[in-house]
RNA sequence: GCGGAUGUGGUGGAACGGCAGACACGCUAUCUUGAGGGGGUAGUGAGAUAAUUCUCGUGCGGGUUCAAAUCCCGCCAUCCGCACCA
């Protein structure tokens, strides 16, 4: 027998499958369809990541067990190209981002290839290939046509020194991650597209699909939707302030009104305000914060009373003082709140700071401790015609009488905010619209698609914050489409999300020149039947691509209201020191290293063992040393090798448990513990000192999915018929899982005293009996009382005693 | 701060209302003509005990139950996301 070494065996099967284009999707629709996807990576510089292959390895099990089962499996792969870190490391050395592109690519699939994954190669899709952002931009097109694109003053981080925008994550404790120089929020017209037309949707439409329970709740919270009412308080001047609030039971407890410190009232009443310096110093002040900063400051409330002006309690008719303050954000409800600090803890916290009153109108809590904001129990109290109520009759008494008083209206809230889509930046796809003084913003006619990035000089931002396709005047000059007299193309480009909100549609017909992907080829692969990526993706990419889908779906492209039918999540993959794996803690471990030590598929084995597929897992190297053993074991059992195609009748129950086992464990991501119950069947099998060629087919292909080169090759050295992929996955008697004969523990008082063997349907009046009949047993229960017994068939005895 | 999750031996984890620690890693002993990450066997949660056996143990504090790692309430700690990183 040759020694087990995968370098030589995993070529050899990479080499043949591409050969025969084993793992191509057909093209015959008439049998059943699986399509398997995971996030396509982004092609950074620094290769594959050990982290990487978790996922791809887990849908590739899924995929390969998929094809054993009979199905035309889609399992593809591509490339999300455009991006930052591209286009900073291309200003840095002066290389094209094209460039850059084209060498991770091949880096990166030079890596997946020799993971030995199943991918449709021959389906690759790159997000910065003109032929597939021209239907980027096609779908942009349709936005706009449709209405959902338009441009709006949005703030970005801008840092004065180096006058550049700059992501959040460029900015680093307020300051310029490359410069270290101030970060001012700067206006910058924007194109922007309306999510929240969808928000809705993008929330009922969660009943329709299987994600994972985390995934729904996070999208939900993150959608935001509130029901809730608009007041309107009398103010100073005459004018009316507009809040929203989720509370309006509450009413009677405003004891002053906030409003955001942008609030454009602040300039419509400056007649009347007697403070405008400090209003607009503090207004400065809030604008240098994220948004995120300014809730995350919580504790140490701040703002400025606005002198001059004062509102009117509509209820209470009580006079109330207006602050502003940065708690409160212009781009939710109406930026504008009315404050009711016995019942909202950050009304509390400021009502404290600046001495202000707090009123109590639901009873239950201390309002003078905290703010009492339980809706569930409590009653209404200082609260005229409210008083008595519970908090739900009183919110809907109050609205009926604001709304008969014409105050107020029901209004429901979404925290989602539309999608701020343009970028000042190179690497992104161009957004195909052209400016004309006299017929504004119009789309570039579809025939002209793609517009194709110009090459530039340089790829730095331009010195006013435009993107540097500001400078090449040449392309950016142009007639318009419409009448033919001068105008200019837009020069923002789209964020990276753009490409992966579609990329799904184009694996299914990659080449087509036409359109974006046949109907035929839809209608056939969509949904997608199983989707995985990281939780961090769940509120941005998952919801835009599902925001775009509906979209495409309304628009009569796509056959499906969802994209995806069911979507799971895995953990990260730590360094071996328990911290997140990056260059700078100089843990990372690159898989190239583990494949060349030890093959790919002890690569694949351990990060399937590495621990529950759903949680982040240090990574260990001593680990990947045990899953190897077990390659090396499964490898040996060639020596003990019967010719038989039966199956060892010691063997078969636990054979046919295990593949229940495995088959359950890989539908439901256990993979961890589908690989143990493989490695307790190699124990089995060199325990009973001899495995027949049955034994090891089932085993063979159970292990497929996951170490599929060795399978393979053993498959082979064995002389079965065909190949292992081509096998079919192995079938189970749940008869032969059960066992006739069980051993269930004995409690007394819920503590295990000992075990008794049962048949595995006895009755409870047998196991009363076979209990009498153990002396040590009866023992135990010797001059006590026995107040009750409970058997749960099969499973335990207890008996409680005095 | 808001939203989501996690906490079990020396380590990764298993069990998910019914024998806590499957399967691995590590370690200890031992065998094999053993020389530097080879293979086999036995042991391995902690404390007590000569063994039999007993007690304690799933982040902390309460509760429900014949029975709780698992369900409920309250804490604590850690991780992920927070809209221009991907």
């Amino acid at each position: 027998m040759k020694q087990y070494n995968p370098s030589e065996i995993e070529g050899k099967w990479q080499q043949i499958w591409e050969e025969k284009g084993t793992f191509h999707a057909s093209d015959d629709k008439s049998k059943e369809k699986y399509y398997a996807l995971i996030e396509f990576p982004y092609p950074s510089g620094q290769g594959l990541h050990v982290g990487h292959p978790r996922p791809y390895t887990a849908l590739d099990v899924v995929a390969r067990k998929r094809r054993l089962e009979g199905y035309n499996v889609l399992y593809p792969m591509g490339w999300d190209a455009f991006g930052l870190p591209t286009e900073n490391y291309a200003i840095k050395n002066k290389i094209h981002p094209a460039k850059v592109t084209e060498q991770n690519v091949a880096r990166f699939k030079k890596q997946l290839q020799g993971l030995g994954m199943s991918f449709d190669w021959s389906r690759e899709v790159n997000t910065t290939d003109p032929e597939y952002y021209k239907w980027t931009q096609w779908i942009f097109l349709k936005l706009f046509e449709k209405g959902l694109a338009y441009k709006k003053e949005m703030a970005i981080n801008w840092c004065t020194s180096c006058k550049v925008g700059l992501a959040n994550e460029e900015v680093v404790n307020g300051g310029c991650e490359r410069c270290g120089g101030e970060v001012v929020r700067k206006n910058k017209n924007q194109w922007m597209l309306k999510i929240t037309e969808y928000a809705e949707r993008l929330i009922k439409d969660l009943d329709l699909v299987e994600y994972i329970d985390r995934v729904k709740i996070q999208q939900k919270n993150w959608i935001g939707k509130s029901e809730g009412m608009e007041v309107d308080f009398e103010i100073t001047g005459g004018k009316k302030i507009t809040v929203y609030t989720t509370r309006p039971d509450t009413l009677f407890g405003a004891t002053y009104m906030v409003m955001s410190p942008e609030h454009p009232y602040i300039e419509e009443l400056s007649d009347h305000i007697k403070n405008m310096d400090a209003l607009l110093d503090y207004r400065e002040e809030a604008t240098k914060k994220s948004e995120f900063e300014r809730t995350e400051l919580v504790k140490d409330k701040t703002g400025v009373k606005i002198e001059g002006i004062e509102a009117t309690n509509p209820v209470s008719g009580e006079k109330m003082p207006i602050f502003i303050s940065d708690y409160v954000m212009m781009s939710y409800g109406t930026g504008a709140i009315m404050a009711v600090p016995g019942h909202d803890t950050r009304d509390w916290e400021f009502a404290k700071k600046f001495d202000l009153p707090i009123v109590e109108v639901v009873a239950g809590g201390n309002v003078e401790e905290a703010a009492y904001t339980d809706t569930g129990e409590g009653k209404i109290v200082n609260s005229d015609f409210l008083n008595g109520l519970e908090v739900k009759e009183a919110k809907k008494k109050i609205s009926e009488w604001l709304q008969e008083k014409g105050l107020g209206n029901s209004k429901v809230n979404y925290k989602l905010r539309d999608w701020v889509f343009s970028r000042q930046r190179y690497w992104g796809e161009p957004i195909p619209l052209i400016h004309c003084d006299k017929c504004g913003w119009v789309p570039v006619p579809e025939s002209e698609l793609p517009i194709v990035l110009p090459d530039v000089e340089s790829y730095e931002p331009t010195d006013n914050g435009e993107s540097p396709l500001a400078n090449v005047r040449d392309w950016v000059e142009t007639t318009c489409p419409e009448c033919g007299g001068m105008a200019e193309r837009e020069t923002d480009t789209m964020p990276q999300w753009a490409g992966s909100s579609w990329y799904f549609l184009r694996y299914t017909d990659p080449k087509n020149s036409g359109e974006l992907a046949s109907k035929e080829n839809l209608d056939y692969w969509l949904p997608i039947d199983w989707y995985n990526g990281g939780m961090e993706h769940t509120t941005l990419h998952l919801l835009y691509s599902r925001f775009w889908h509906k979209f495409l779906y309304d628009c009569g492209v796509v056959p499906t209201a969802e994209p995806y039918q069911k979507r799971t999540s895995h953990g990260m993959i730590l360094g071996e020191n328990n911290e997140k794996m990056s260059k700078s803690r100089g843990n990372v471990v690159n898989p190239d290293e583990v494949v060349d030590e030890f093959g790919a598929d002890t690569l694949r084995l351990y990060e399937m063992f590495i621990g529950d597929f759903e949680k982040s897992v240090p990574w260990s190297q001593n680990g990947v040393k045990g899953c190897r053993r077990f390659l090396d074991r499964v490898w040996r059992l060639q020596e003990s090798l019967k010719d038989s195609e039966e199956v060892t009748e010691n063997l078969e129950s636990n054979i046919h448990k295990t593949i229940k086992k495995v088959s359950e464990d890989y539908e439901s991501m256990k993979f961890n513990t589908a690989i143990a119950s493989m490695m307790s069947l190699v124990n089995d099998f060199y325990d009973n000192g001899s495995v027949t060629k049955g034994d090891m087919k089932v085993l063979l292909a159970l292990l497929n999915p996951v170490a599929p080169h060795i399978t393979e090759e053993l498959w082979e050295t064995i002389g079965f018929e065909g190949m292992a992929n081509e096998t079919s996955w192995p079938k189970y008697d749940e008869g032969k899982t059960i066992d006739n004969v069980v051993e269930i523990p004995v409690q007394l008082n819920g503590k295990v005293k000992g075990q008794i063997v049962i048949p595995v349907d006895a009755t409870a009046d047998m196991v009363k009996e076979q209990f009498r009949n153990d002396e040590k047993l009866m023992s135990l229960v010797e001059g006590k009382n026995v107040v009750k017994e409970i058997y749960v068939p099969g499973r335990i005895y207890n008996i409680v005693v005095k």
